[in-house]
DNA sequence: CCCCCCCC
């Protein structure tokens, strides 16, 4: 329990709670029961009787600005809660009580009856308003403005990025440059026009008009057709930077035309005489005040001297630290495409029509991540020679644990130009490609909805999991009460990719029925058969080879040496095994044997890791439970 | 004058 859970002595007013529970700063607790107290005057008050596991108190009174919770059906008993903030007092009849003052989070994983409030892993974040999560991230990270151009431009293999002389400046971003220290434009930069002033992008106003900026191009959008009560047409946008600032410019209709195939993302040009509008902060996600309009009297001009524009600039994160960072965060990633889906077309759910393709990239860190590609990104995309794929403002998303999105306000760099890429690939082509990277996004059969299927298996049961023709899946936290050690271990065909069992011959050959072949040899291979239990039922399931062998933490090669040599040794794997915890995702389906046998085959694809904090929680309610049930306290 | 943030 301690591996899983911290340990903390908490002192709270006049009373002691011993927990031994301690989730980021606040305390985990389970409601046992709750009642509802009637006086004679006021509103009713809510008793809850919490327990962590160690200890149970029965005198949680629950304040009233948090009654919403129960009304809500998200504060019911058996669920979990981190409390926040209690204040405690002596009741008139000498004993103590505990006023919860600020609840954040409760998860209701047992719906009280009437109302459907599955564990979703979404629902409880409808209790969490009462205040802001110490876990937010910086406003850098959340990047609150929704809008962006459609970025569908063709992926740039020769982006815009820091050149190795700028890389000591990786991590700070041309954003967030001093619009007050604008450093004089070079004039000497030969203009082929504007003898008006080059002036900083930070400088730019609506009520002066003769000026021109010189500025990257660093997000180009494709061209994008509308339609609507207000007429119809085609735009395009762009956004540039110089070392004061950024700022976006939308071209429409005849000067989409004239500036569409002139504006290239990456090069550096002069600008001018284009109209100044106050930007919608609504959809504004650049840090400016104003956007732009190319109108029909504006000037862009290429300039061959770039020197002093800050080019695009990247703060990478590493793969492995997405893992604590919020949903929806904004990253920079970059990292080697170990492998890409082919691409796919989907219609969403406003009924358009978008290609997409999910690539996985691995950094050094050994961790791998999906990203999701959209549109023309997606389909130009080409993965061979495993090409290492710079992404600035991926958005981050909790689907299948951590995976990326790269949106229209996203820019897509193949093999930039850049030192970090050309460091990936070093690594990665002297050896980096062999190794057994771990992805942060979680493979494996869907399950129909993006939500984790929970289920405890007596709601497998009840609920007919795996009657259907195709398989169910569902998730739970289970403990291994029982493992079949006689038969775990066949020895299987030692082809590579033949798991078929072999005759042993009884004179030194094995025989392969699929192969049709006489081996000297065999390989072990694990199938076990293991009872797993919750707090309410037991399951036997089936473990194969992957599943059984983080199971016994054991492989099969090695498991079937001890078996051979060592009795006592591998006896001791099994009982390091039993009575552990784990999350499983469990595909289970109804087999039937001799028309008459009937047997659920869970098969199991067992988290190692609690990989989140709901998780944690989840792992926690349900030793909860257990302890509960057992009525021993740990 | 647009402003789509997608899907498993």
């Amino acid at each position: 329990m301690d591996k899983v859970l911290g340990h903390i002595n908490c002192v709270e007013g006049a009373f002691e709670l011993k927990c031994s529970i301690f989730l980021v700063n606040c305390f985990t607790f389970g409601v046992q029961d709750m009642r509802k107290l009637c006086g004679a005057s006021g509103p009713p008050r809510f008793r809850l009787k919490m327990s962590d596991g160690q200890h149970s108190f029965s005198s949680f009174l629950l304040a009233t600005q948090l009654h919403h919770l129960v009304e809500e059906d998200l504060l019911v008993p058996l669920c979990v809660c981190k409390l926040k903030k209690t204040t405690s007092s002596t009741l008139s009849d000498g004993r103590y009580g505990c006023f919860i003052c600020t609840l954040l989070t409760c998860l209701t994983l047992f719906p009280s009856k009437g109302r459907g409030k599955d564990f979703t892993g979404k629902a409880p974040m409808k209790a969490e308003p009462l205040m802001a999560s110490p876990m937010k991230a910086s406003p850098m990270m959340t990047s609150p403005m929704k809008a962006s151009p459609m970025k569908v431009s063709p992926i740039k293999a020769e982006p815009l990025m820091a050149s190795p002389m700028e890389a000591p400046s990786m991590m700070m971003s041309p954003m967030k440059a001093s619009p007050t220290m604008a450093s004089p434009m070079k004039a000497s930069c030969s203009s082929p026009v504007s003898p008006a002033k080059v002036i900083p992008i930070a400088m730019l106003n609506p009520y002066q008009s003769k000026w021109t900026i010189r500025a990257r191009v660093t997000n180009k959008s494709n061209i994008r057709n509308w339609n609507n009560s207000r007429g119809e047409g085609k735009l395009f946008s762009f956004e540039i930077v110089d070392e004061s600032g950024e700022i976006r410019i939308t071209a429409f209709n005849n000067e989409v035309d004239k500036f569409f195939p002139l504006v290239e993302q990456g090069k550096v040009y002069y600008i001018s005489k284009a109209s100044l509008k106050p930007a919608n902060k609504q959809f504004m996600k650049l840090n400016n005040d104003y956007e732009m309009t190319l109108n029909s009297n504006s000037s862009i001009v290429p300039c061959e001297d770039s020197q002093g524009v800050p080019t695009m600039q990247c703060d990478f994160v590493p793969i492995k630290d997405l893992a604590d960072r919020d949903n929806d965060a904004i990253v920079d990633v970059i990292g080697v495409c170990k492998s890409a889906e082919d691409v796919t077309r989907i219609t969403t759910r406003a009924n358009r029509d978008v290609s997409k393709r999910a690539l996985s990239l691995m950094d050094m860190t050994g961790k791998e991540v999906s990203v999701t590609l959209w549109g023309e990104e997606a389909e130009k995309f080409d993965a061979s020679g495993s090409p290492v794929v710079a992404i600035k403002k991926a958005r981050l998303s909790d689907f299948r644990g951590k995976s990326l999105s790269a949106s229209f306000s996203s820019t897509i760099m193949v093999n930039p130009d850049i030192p970090q890429a050309f460091c990936l690939r070093a690594w990665y082509d002297q050896g980096g490609y062999a190794l057994d990277s771990q992805s942060l996004t979680e493979t494996g059969p869907a399950t129909g909805s993006s939500a984790v299927n929970w289920k405890t298996f007596s709601e497998m049961k009840k609920d007919n999991l795996g009657h259907g023709e195709k398989a169910d899946y569902f998730s739970c936290v289970a403990t291994v009460v029982f493992i079949r050690k006689e038969s775990c271990l066949y020895q299987a065909c030692p082809s590579a990719d033949c798991y078929k069992k072999v005759i042993d011959q009884n004179n030194g050959m094995y025989h392969c029925g699929k192969c049709n072949k006489e081996f000297p040899n065999f390989k072990y291979r694990l199938l076990l058969s293991a009872n797993l239990a919750d707090c309410w039922d037991n399951q036997w399931v089936t473990c194969f080879q992957e599943t059984a062998e983080v199971l016994l933490g054991c492989s099969a090669a090695e498991l079937g040496q001890l078996r051979d040599t060592d009795e006592t040794a591998f006896d001791e794997v099994f009982q390091k095994a039993n009575f552990s915890t784990h999350i499983f995702k469990n595909r289970v389906k109804l087999e039937t044997y001799n028309v008459s046998v009937i047997t659920f085959h869970l098969n199991l694809q067992m988290v190692p890791y609690l990989h989140s904090e709901q998780m944690r929680q989840l792992a926690f309610y349900f030793i909860l439970c257990a302890i509960n049930n057992s009525g021993k306290l740990c």
